[in-house]
RNA sequence: GUGGCUGUAGCUCAGCCCGGUUAGAGCGCCAGGUUGUGAUCCUGGAUGUCGGGGGUUCAAGUCCCCUCAGCCACCCCA
């Protein structure tokens, strides 16, 4: 009959969201590293911006879309304010550039958490992380080569190579306007023909039938019209620029005319990159392209831009698949063993880390055996030992722990530049030893 | 929002079909193996509201119902 008092349920984190623990961790900070040393080569500086915002940045720019439809994650604040949390990267950089006004073109990159209100699974989450850069004020067609390329670049040197790359034109507004009319018609014609599912969409989103998995629908739009037989004569010069600019840099693509983003505000070039490690439910790791109007209808003046947003979860996901960028374990360079009481080791870590060393140690005084292991665990190159004998004599000792040579000791003052000198060598030699 | 599968130690899982003594393994963790030395080896040890709630039963980790969570699929997307 022992009473123990009720303990609370544990709080996990909520559904759809995770922690990122190290070691994974640490290839995280590798990969967003790893980008903004590439983006910021080619001139892109960062953004920080909310990450919520007024409902109406959002719901202005996707209002035909699921993502703003039936996945914002919404919520009133103590102000009543309607707010939502940011569902994709590209809505608040343009309401940033309407609000401040930079000198275009403005190019800037961004590595922030993106929320959905859905049901996870595989690869898909309420809160996911996107690296994304935008460009603003510039409608030259060699800027989306430059970004297309950043996003190949990207994925190539972080060693992935099942990764294909998709794209599309939408044409100017008016070629999208005009083609949404002439495939509404095609498609409500044949509508018997498409899955009921699809048939749904028709009056209101037809180019959504354009991509949909459905074999029925499949087989009744083989020969729908395409967008990319009914674009302008600038839209589709645009268009052949791009290409050309993919094939100078060496980059296979392959043009698919059913693609369409789910965002509405795309105009021109659309791109994804499809990775054929994952399985085919969520393959598409990134995508962008470019949105001639958005800036316009966040009230701002009329101003191109483009981008995209690559997923952090399906980059590493993709990783894993392909087994290419693994996670480095993080180490320190040294290790303190102090069974004297701790002082020495308290004192010693800081002078160590003032001068530029890694050092981590044990605490509450646990037994040598111990400390070793942890020293071990830790991944340090050198232990250093502060026993009775060391502490009676003003020395430590210096012991290597991932080579088989011989520990030394060495004078308490001056150990600190022993170990700046010997770690600054890149392959300690016998000579280095003191 | 709809559907399928799964919830047992920190982790990976066995046990559940055919209810029955103190619920197991491996890994990890802690300690010891001549009281100053790790990664190997040996020995020992700690940790479980058996996801939560209710029901059936003399008896439930095991059977039934509800619920929550995870995974997966649809939808959609990164």
């Amino acid at each position: 009959m022992s009473e123990s008092p009720a303990r609370p349920e544990p709080f996990k984190a909520p559904v759809g969201t995770h922690d990122v623990l190290p070691p994974e961790s640490e290839r995280w900070q590798a990969l967003i590293a790893h980008f903004a040393g590439l983006v910021g080569r080619a001139g892109f500086g960062l953004l920080q911006s909310p990450m919520f915002e007024e409902i109406g940045v959002f719901a202005r720019v996707g209002e035909g879309t699921d993502v703003v439809r039936k996945e914002m994650y919404d919520f009133h604040d103590k102000g009543d304010r309607h707010l939502a949390l940011r569902p994709e990267g590209t809505a608040s950089v343009a309401r940033a550039f309407v609000q401040h006004r930079p000198t275009p073109p403005w190019k800037v990159w961004y590595a922030a958490p993106s929320f959905r209100y859905e049901r996870p699974q595989a690869g898909r989450f309420r809160q996911h992380h996107q690296l994304g850069v935008e460009a603003l004020g510039c409608a030259d067609p060699d800027l989306d080569v430059e970004i297309i390329s950043l996003l190949w670049d990207f994925y190539a040197s972080i060693g992935l190579r099942k990764v294909e790359l998709v794209i599309n034109s939408m044409g100017t507004t008016e070629d999208r306007r005009a083609y949404i009319g002439a495939i509404r018609e095609w498609l409500h014609a044949r509508i018997d023909q498409l899955d009921p599912a699809d048939a749904e969409k028709v009056a209101d989103h037809p180019m959504r039938v354009l991509d949909s998995k459905r074999p029925i629908t499949i087989a009744a739009i083989v020969d729908a019209p395409r967008i990319t037989d009914h674009l302008s004569p600038d839209a589709l010069a645009h268009f052949v620029r791009v290409q050309e600019g993919l094939a100078a840099q060496g980059i296979p693509f392959r043009i698919e005319p059913r693609l369409v983003r789910g965002l509405d505000y795309y105009t021109h070039t659309t791109f994804e990159f499809i990775s054929h490690a994952l399985d085919a439910a969520q393959s598409t790791i990134g995508g962008g392209g470019r949105y001639d109007g958005l800036v316009e209808s966040l009230g701002g003046p009329p101003t191109a831009g483009i981008g995209f947003g690559s997923g952090i979860e399906r980059v590493l996901l993709t990783c894993d698949a392909e087994g290419v960028f693994p996670a480095a374990q993080s180490r320190v360079d040294v290790y303190i063993i102090d069974t004297t009481g701790g002082a020495s080791a308290r004192d010693l870590s800081v002078e160590l880390r003032r001068a530029g060393v890694s050092v981590d140690r044990a605490f509450d005084g646990r037994s040598m055996k111990s400390q070793m292991k942890s020293a071990d665990r830790s991944g340090a190159a050198y232990a250093l030992i502060i026993g009775s004998d060391e502490l009676a004599s003003d020395v430590v000792t210096l012991r290597p722990l991932r080579d088989h040579q011989p520990q030394h000791t060495v004078g308490r003052d001056a150990i600190v530049d022993t170990l700046a000198r010997l770690l600054s060598e890149p392959t300690p030699t016998p000579e280095d030893l003191p």
